[in-house]
DNA sequence: CGAATGCAAGAGCGGTGCTCTCGTTTCGGT
DNA sequence: ACCGAAACGAGAGCACCGCTCTTGCATTCG
């Protein structure tokens, strides 16, 4: 991420930067789907052609929008958490946070959780993007741990062989066991899971408050993570 | 659902079922969004505009698929289900049965649960084969609670409001409250939701033992719903 | 100043969903 | 048995897509 010198490469990055905004304009307004280089191009007033100069294919485009997306909802996460609350508060104010971003960009979620695209594996580059979200939840639970807050753990036991080692070293700082370790990967699979739900349509008919139904999913998942719910 | 009477009546009801056939086959190999209506009328060695007597569109040939997966997910869960043995052991089988058929048909699997295209809302007649995968689990729970074996409620109380009274409705015969029937939609969106981190790779580096994690997931969401695990 | 490079534009390829027309076949009622 | 209506298959065509290649102009560098 050198800075531009020459006039050249300053409107390389300018246009650059351009093109990812119409896209990310088009992608919220018509999908990942629907989203056509053509008509990024156009938009632009250029040649389609001449995109293939900032970006090598749709498919990199798309990459793009994945990691801008993975760093927005991210940061709305990490924007929603109080370090100073109470574990609890901040557990709800993190989802609600996500959830606050995630109806105001569904496209950009379908992008990020939905089908991803066949022939289509996210790039590493992704996955510091995509660890923020889920890490600011496993810091709350982390902090409470450390405070001595943290309740036993409810329901089943995990097999130690279903979690890779690579996780738990990744979480080794705020030593978590595998037990912790896999709750908060099924915390982080439910809020991912019950905001698809609430956007796709799969809870049409089924609830009738969607936040309130959301803030009882949050601390149902809070208290399965041993936070002091109720 | 009448018999075909005409020999043309029967041509048709014979080539539509060749259509959706070649259809799936496509499907099952590039995905929903590599079918092309194009390529399957060169499957079946005619006119890509005789197809449109036969589905007015590609959504609509898409849709007749959709109902076809929902009803295969649906009978995979009813015929793991045993309804003589324990509770428990039920709960698992269909939870393993429902992972066999989506390893089995990931493209399907996608087409049902992963990103909803744009323009196109699922018509209702997906509706009653949609609901016989969820249907099943239910079941499980119902008749536990009807032996007498249910455990109390774990975890937070959920606002009466947040669910619908139609879905109170569809359950009532099994007489379900309201935090039974909310578990119960947990339950639901989370056996869809670890099937869809499993299939579209978001465990990669995460878990170890895909299996082992399932077969823990399961677990945990049963006991969650009252079932004796542990 | 000249050479090398970056760049935009246009034409073109093979593919898509979908529509319209045209000639043929089949069916149902008289 | 006939005749009109309906269903049907095939083909051409439209507008769009991702992507490539070539051509000519502008800028940068030695």
């Amino acid at each position: 991420m050198n800075a531009p010198r020459t006039a050249r490469e300053r409107a390389r990055a300018e246009l650059t930067a351009e093109i990812l905004a119409a896209a990310r304009r088009q992608l919220g307004e018509v999908g990942a789907v629907g989203l056509s280089l053509r008509s990024v191009a156009r938009e632009l007033g250029m040649a389609s052609s001449a995109v293939y100069r900032y970006f090598a294919s749709r498919d990199d485009l798309l990459t793009a929008l994945l990691v801008e997306s993975y760093n927005e909802i991210g940061e709305a996460a990490e924007r929603a958490d109080d370090p100073d609350a109470a574990p609890e508060r901040r557990w709800l104010a993190v989802w609600r946070g996500v959830r606050g971003w995630a109806l105001a960009n569904r496209h950009e979620y379908a992008l990020l959780f939905g089908t991803p695209v066949p022939g289509y594996a996210a790039p590493h580059l992704t996955a510091e993007a995509a660890g923020r979200m889920p890490l600011t939840l496993a810091r709350i639970v982390a902090d409470a741990k450390r405070a001595g807050t943290l309740a036993p753990p409810p329901g089943p036991a995990c097999d130690p062989a279903a979690v890779t080692p690579e996780m738990l070293v990744i979480l080794q700082d705020m030593a978590f066991d595998v037990e912790e370790t896999a709750r908060l990967v099924l915390a982080w699979n439910r809020l991912v899971a019950i905001l698809g739900y609430e956007l796709h349509g799969h809870l049409v008919n089924i609830t009738a408050d969607d936040a309130a139904f959301f803030d009882y999913t949050a601390r149902t998942e809070g208290a399965f993570n041993g936070l002091a719910f109720d």
